[in-house]
RNA sequence: CAAAUUUGAGCUUAU
């Protein structure tokens, strides 16, 4: 039975629901310890949320077979579906449900219900006062529990609430640990308190742990956005020097970086070191590069990557082909840009709004406006509206 | 652990 619980979650992650609901299907023809139980139904549950299939999610929860359970774990995947779903409302249902049946609410409970509020507009004050009731029930808050309280009141952007639970974890058996720190961390960074993340990436160390890939990347992402390109450039190479392997993710952003210090080389070395690191880079990292070559004017690396990616096996998408069609925008190449045009269309791509606007403008600067004017028309036809 | 928590990459427009 644990091996088909299993497989069944193997076949949610492989977005196969339907297999995983046959799987439920055959267990429960089967007699005996084949028949499925309460383990059983709440992965399924919990595969059927991931999948975003609220309603067939409920219906079996509403099974006749579950109606008698009194299992407050199905509870919890339960409401953990509504809450992924953004059905807060839903899940606190469920909650006052449970508390009438005389179940128990765990700490899984509230921590459901904390995830569903920090989704709310006024997460604060309900989610004190809720926390407040946990204790008083007598059910104690574990990492997990702090972590997802951090991850609130940071969403809502309050720094001070945040802290006062790291303060807490720090009074407790359960010291704040990376995800508390991480989760700190991206609060200032989408602030753009740089200071003060740098502040909480020494406490991390002190703490006598070590910064993780999603501690770097917050970093990195927060310095890109900031415009502080060096600062970027200096966390990856602290990211490498302290061992901590970069993903396809952040070597990407990497070549963006670079690019956006308008330094084409380094940012060929950053997709480089990619390749040399075992991965392939996708369509993201090559525009990222090609997009370098096209501020800088330098169409020859531009052609040769274009060539390079497509030799590789990577398919050219319709941001791709705006990033090229720009690039001879700005140099005053238009009918090289509609060269491209025309290209992605009889390759089957279509061209988004921007595509349009990138030709309508290439056009306009070297003066040819009625080429702009027909793409206008084009865009019209294509359900864009004109501005 | 049957269920719950943190980061993510590219395009047009004087951004």
């Amino acid at each position: 039975r644990m091996e088909l619980t299993n497989l069944m979650k193997d076949f949610g992650y492989m977005k196969q629901t339907d297999l995983a609901l046959d799987v439920l299907h055959w267990m429960k023809k089967q007699k005996g310890r084949l028949k499925p139980n309460r383990h059983v139904y709440t992965s399924i549950i919990g595969v059927l949320g991931r999948a975003g299939m609220v309603s067939k999610a409920r219906e079996i929860f509403d099974s006749e077979e579950l109606k008698a359970l009194e299992s407050v774990n199905l509870y919890n995947a339960m409401m953990g579906v509504y809450v992924k779903s953004g059905f807060f409302k839903r899940a606190w249902k469920l909650y006052e449900e449970l508390c009438e049946r005389g179940l128990k609410a765990d700490e899984v409970t509230f921590n459901t219900l904390f995830c569903g509020l920090a989704k709310t507009e006024n997460p604060v004050q309900l989610a004190e006062k809720l926390f407040r009731k946990m204790k008083q029930t007598g059910v104690s808050a574990g990492s997990y529990t702090y972590n997802t309280l951090i991850m609130l009141f940071s969403k809502a952007g309050n720094y001070k609430a945040a802290e006062t639970i790291l303060e807490e974890m720090r009074s407790t058996d359960h010291l704040p640990d990376l995800c508390s720190f991480n989760t700190l961390i991206n609060m200032y960074a989408r602030s753009g308190k740089h200071e003060e993340a740098v502040r909480v990436f020494s406490t991390i160390k002190r703490a006598g742990l070590k910064p993780d890939i999603v501690t770097f990347t917050n970093l990195i992402q927060m310095f890109n956005q900031a415009h502080m390109l060096e600062k970027a450039v200096d966390s990856f190479a602290d990211m490498q020097e302290s061992g901590c392997k970069p993903d396809l993710m952040t070597y990407s952003l990497m070549v963006h970086v670079h690019g956006r210090a308008g330094k084409p080389k380094e940012a060929e070395q950053a997709l480089r070191q990619m390749q040399q690191a075992g991965y392939r880079p996708n369509v993201v990292t090559w525009s990222s590069l090609i997009q370098v070559y096209g501020k800088q004017g330098m169409l020859a690396e531009l052609n040769s990557c274009f060539a390079e990616m497509q030799k590789s096996g990577c398919k050219p998408d319709a941001t791709l082909y705006n990033i090229m069609m720009n690039a001879y925008g700005q140099v005053s190449l238009p009918s090289q840009a509609a060269c491209l045009f025309r290209q992605m269309q009889s390759q089957g791509i279509q061209p988004s709004e921007a595509c349009y606007n990138t030709m309508i403008h290439a056009y306009a600067q070297g003066g040819k406006l009625e080429e702009a004017q027909a793409v206008s028309r084009q865009m019209v036809r294509a359900g864009f509206g004109p501005d």
